[in-house]
DNA sequence: TCTGGGGTCCTAGGACCC
DNA sequence: TCTGGGGTCCTAGGACCC
């Protein structure tokens, strides 16, 4: 059996356990630059605004109902995030963070007629710990888990156990195909073509007919539906094989300068991220463009791929790659509105091979990665920077409804008075 | 005025090997 | 007249996830 433990609303949420008035009123978050909607708590849902909707567009809604707007505040999501992982840590060692809110939980050690209390316990002990409310979904796979929490978040207890044949039928008959996991909107429009409606449906389709259409990921998928178990619970993450860092600007960018300011920037995001990993690029590519919302303007867009003389992970390397591709794929006379930096090619740190002629990276560099890494984890992100990295940031997001860090920030904590 | 960011896996086709 | 069989690796594109 497996269980799948997911945050309600979990922006939302985060929002809520800092600001109680929240409780009972509609709230929303916004994407990066206030652009679009990404979390709603059920009072929102129930207004009827739409994921993924841009704020703009609604606006109106928005004031009429007041509802409570905030921009993404990742320093406390990622952090609330940390607590409710660590709590359900807790809880049980056989624990896969799936993703920001969601975990699976291996649960074949555990006898099944403890199951229930034991999904309650989870869902209380996180609710009372971390003030964030989770649904708990149980079944013998995966992807039964996930359609278990699709009811679980439904139901007044937040918890949904389905053990086996008549319950879990009943289940699947009464689930729309498109919310199946692994079911997005292609497959549900080439579902609905076929007169598969149903979860149900779906999971009595012939292995050919599916291994045909969906390949082997849609074959696992159906043979998840019908119980048998194809997706393991990872309890160790692998390291990521590409690591991003774009960003669209809060407003239009045609200056040389700024773009090579954000660029240094987003690679050494790029550079701490694959240091906290233990890995090293070999590739990096960046990309910038102007906005396709505004298609009066001259649209640009480009993006060049480099090859590292030596797999790296320091932020020099990057810097001095990132800026040589902005350099050969810059042109005057755009808008530019978004850039970003993509490293792959990635290896473990301790298995970096050097090149034919003993070029290697310069002794010194890691030692100095770590020592910024260190200092700027005590005094905060890039107080130590590179020139490049400057400090004006014309480029900087849109964030005008911005909570506190309050679990971050020494400056930002709950004062209550 | 105003439209996010970061990932995974699979497949098909081409270039190449013996 | 007649032109095999069995592989690997890489890449781009397309689906999906949160």
């Amino acid at each position: 059996m497996f269980a799948l433990v997911d945050c309600n609303n979990f922006y939302a949420s985060c929002e809520r356990v800092f600001n109680p008035k929240l409780q009972g009123r509609a709230v929303v978050v916004l994407s990066n630059n206030d652009g679009c909607i990404v979390a709603r708590s059920n009072e929102a849902k129930q207004l009827g605004i739409r994921m993924g909707e841009p704020a703009f567009k609604i606006k109106d809604l928005l004031q009429r109902h007041k509802v409570a707007v905030f921009s993404s505040n990742y320093a406390l999501y990622a952090d609330m995030s940390g607590r409710v992982m660590q709590t359900l840590r807790q809880l049980t060692p056989f624990l896969e963070v799936y993703s920001i809110d969601e975990a699976f939980i291996d649960l074949r050690r555990f006898a099944p007629h403890t199951l229930p209390d034991f999904a309650q316990r989870v869902r209380q002990t996180v609710g009372q710990w971390t003030g964030i409310p989770v649904s708990v979904g149980v079944a013998p796979t995966k992807t039964l888990a996930k359609v278990a929490n699709f009811y679980a978040k439904k139901s007044a207890e937040g918890v949904c156990l389905l053990f086996c044949d008549p319950d879990i039928e009943i289940a699947l008959q009464q689930l729309p195909a498109g919310e199946v996991w692994g079911i997005g909107r292609q497959y549900e429009k080439l579902l609905l073509k076929n007169g598969v409606e149903t979860a149900l449906q779906l999971r009595q389709l012939s292995d050919d007919w599916v291994r045909q259409h969906f390949g082997i990921v849609g074959l696992r998928l159906v043979h998840e539906l019908r119980g048998i178990s194809c997706l393991p619970v990872q309890l160790f993450t692998p390291p990521k094989k590409g690591i991003c860092t774009s960003r669209s600007f809060g407003r239009g960018v045609s200056d040389m300068a700024p773009l090579q300011e954000a660029v240094a920037n987003f690679a050494v995001r790029c550079a701490e991220k694959l240091r906290r990993q233990q890995s090293c690029a070999n590739l990096l590519t960046v990309f910038i463009h102007s906005n396709p919302f505004k298609p009066k303007l001259p649209q640009y867009s480009n993006s060049i791929t480099l090859q590292l003389p030596v797999a790296a992970q320091h932020n020099a390397a990057l810097i001095e790659q990132a800026l040589g591709g902005l350099q050969k794929i810059y042109r005057t006379g755009f808008v530019y509105k978004k850039a970003g930096v993509y490293v792959s090619g990635i290896v473990p740190q301790s298995g970096v091979q050097g090149n034919l002629f003993g070029q290697q990276n310069p002794q010194g560099h890691e030692q100095l990665s770590k020592t910024i890494d260190a200092l700027n984890q005590r005094m905060g992100r890039d107080t130590v920077r590179y020139a490049i990295q400057g400090y004006e940031r014309v480029w900087k997001l849109r964030q005008e409804q911005l909570s506190p860090r309050y679990t971050t920030c020494w400056n930002e904590l709950l004062t209550i008075g």
